[in-house]
DNA sequence: CTGAAAGCGCTTACAG
DNA sequence: CTGAAAGCGCTTACAG
């Protein structure tokens, strides 16, 4: 049977009260006794049972993380930043993905109400705001990573997108481009949008215009269609900034159809830096997320929360930074 | 404040005792007494506390799952099988990684004598085995994923590995190869030895006997090392088997760098299919493990298993099959 | 069909 | 410095 805290108490001839107070060190025991008392522990291998201490004290050291999905090129490396964090602190990390639909999104709400965890990482999976807000409002420590949306309700870690679309410009422009056709990704992503208008400023600042943007859906295949339609159309650039990797991919294949030579004819610079950047044809020049470090980031500020510090009321943004590779090499 | 049983019990006009055996559809209730507290329980949005009923039951609903790393490219595929699995039942998933030595196996077998969970499914980490042994005797269920080691006291769900090693072989004898270069794995490892048999039986079968066999690390790095060095003291083969897709992407560049064409000179297999490799230059044609799959078979046997089910005795083994891209085209 | 009581394994005032 | 008792929010014999 299980070794409970009655059975230790019991071997060392002490109270339930004093094993407990040598078990969360509070100061107030006679150093003989705890040594005796921590001494029987070992011997019976005793772990307090998770689960009764959560109870009595009203948490549970455990925080929870909601993902859209888990196959997504980056996000391995959020998680790993996430769980290192977490395990450093002595926290437990529970995963939920939301992607089959309402029923999922009502059995986390659920998993949520029986106070499963103490506090709330998010990728923001889509349709989830409205179900996050409530919770929010109801108390639940909440933390966003990549905050899509722009919801300044919640604290969040992003990576400073602005400036990465700028120095994607600059990146391109050092190289003499001069007509960079922009695929976004969705515009109702906050991301996209900072991204596009960082471009935008730091083309201006050279006296371009950026006249050809393309909203796109951050998918590979779509990245090659819409690149190969407008190329089919007649449509000339000479380069592409693609707002995530995956896109880019789609590009490199769009042009490499139209047969146009990357980067002599046009330039392709991405966005994310996934692994599969370094091994394309060529290799893929990109701005790289930190994404671990946003992990990483994500889960102190969520965990300083539950330890009763303020959060941060502006988001805390990590820098990008561009990895030259073969499509767009430096000048 | 939280609503609880007491809470729901008052309001209804009758016992927690009444609440309870309503909330867990035991029959022995008047269905007006059901009906008039399962009003009561949706007007006040009442959840149970899942620490508190674990706690009464003795059990979390709850399984833990181990990985050596999140970062390895099959491992999101893993992952979301298991997660949606898991999932589907209504049960959460802890997730750990014993990736920082001693130190953090310690904070894991800590998690799991508080009985933070069930039962826990394991992608093995090294140096583990002791720890899982142990675990397991103590009656941890456990169920392994890609169980490298072969360790036939736990169960497990893995790849068809020895027909994947047969089905590259016969693969690249169809095509017309006759001197095949094998890249293993590490040979420690249970699911290198049998894809090596596999492609040994396979070519056997046609008379030709595979006589280089370099043993490798499931790194790019030393793929790309390994195979320029066996072509730099001037060793010639006119196809590549390599253990994994990682080596294979390695072993592609080192052919580059000497000038060699793939796959005109040398036909290049790999295994796994990762993400990447429909983007390598050339493609790269590879044997495929159902990852997802693995990771859903492993958590229903471990859910089965939890629920009072015995479990197979023999690993469960889930088909591979070879993804013909350009690396090694099909006859 | 229903409820009072004990129990799951802890923590935390409270009293000494 | 130490312990008896109540309490965290449930479930489950047991009795009726």
């Amino acid at each position: 049977m299980r070794v409970t805290i009655a059975d230790v108490a019991q071997a060392a001839g002490v109270s339930k009260t004093t094993v407990s107070r040598v078990l969360n060190t509070r100061g107030e025991v006679d150093a003989s006794t705890a040594a005796k008392v921590r001494h029987v522990i070992d011997r019976m291998g005793y772990v307090p049972s998770s689960g009764a201490v959560g109870l009595a004290r009203g948490n549970s050291r455990t925080v929870g993380m909601l993902v859209p999905s888990l196959t997504w090129p980056w996000m391995g490396e959020v998680l790993q930043g996430v769980v290192d964090t977490v395990e450093a602190a002595d926290f437990g990390l529970l995963l939920f993905t939301c992607n089959r639909g309402a029923e999922s999104v009502a059995r986390f709400t659920h998993q949520v109400s029986a106070r499963a965890f103490d506090g709330l990482l998010v990728v923001e999976p889509e349709n989830t705001l409205g179900m996050l807000t409530a919770l929010h409002r109801d108390g639940l420590p909440v933390v966003l990573v990549d905050d899509r949306g722009h919801h300044p309700e919640f604290p969040s870690v992003t990576a400073a997108n602005a400036e990465g679309g700028a120095a994607a410009a600059r990146h391109l422009l050092a190289d003499g481009r001069r007509r960079p056709l922009v695929l976004t990704g969705p515009l109702r992503f906050g991301c996209v949008r900072d991204r596009l208008a960082g471009f935008r400023a730091a083309c201006a600042d050279h006296g371009i215009d950026v006249g050809q943007v393309t909203e796109g859906d951050f998918t590979e295949a779509d990245g090659r269609a819409r690149v190969g339609a407008l190329l089919a159309e007649g449509r000339r650039f000479d380069a592409v900034f693609a707002h995530n990797d995956l896109a880019a991919i789609g590009v490199l294949g769009a042009l490499r159809d139209a047969g146009l030579r990357v980067p002599e004819d046009v330039a392709v610079i991405g966005f994310d830096d996934i692994p599969v950047a370094r091994h394309t044809e060529p290799s893929l020049t990109t701005v790289r997320q930190p994404m671990r470090e946003m992990g990483e980031t994500a889960a102190r500020l969520l965990l300083a929360r539950l330890a009763g510090h303020p959060s941060p009321s502006s988001p805390v943004v990590l820098p990008t930074r561009v990895t030259v590779r073969g499509s767009a090499p430096a000048r």
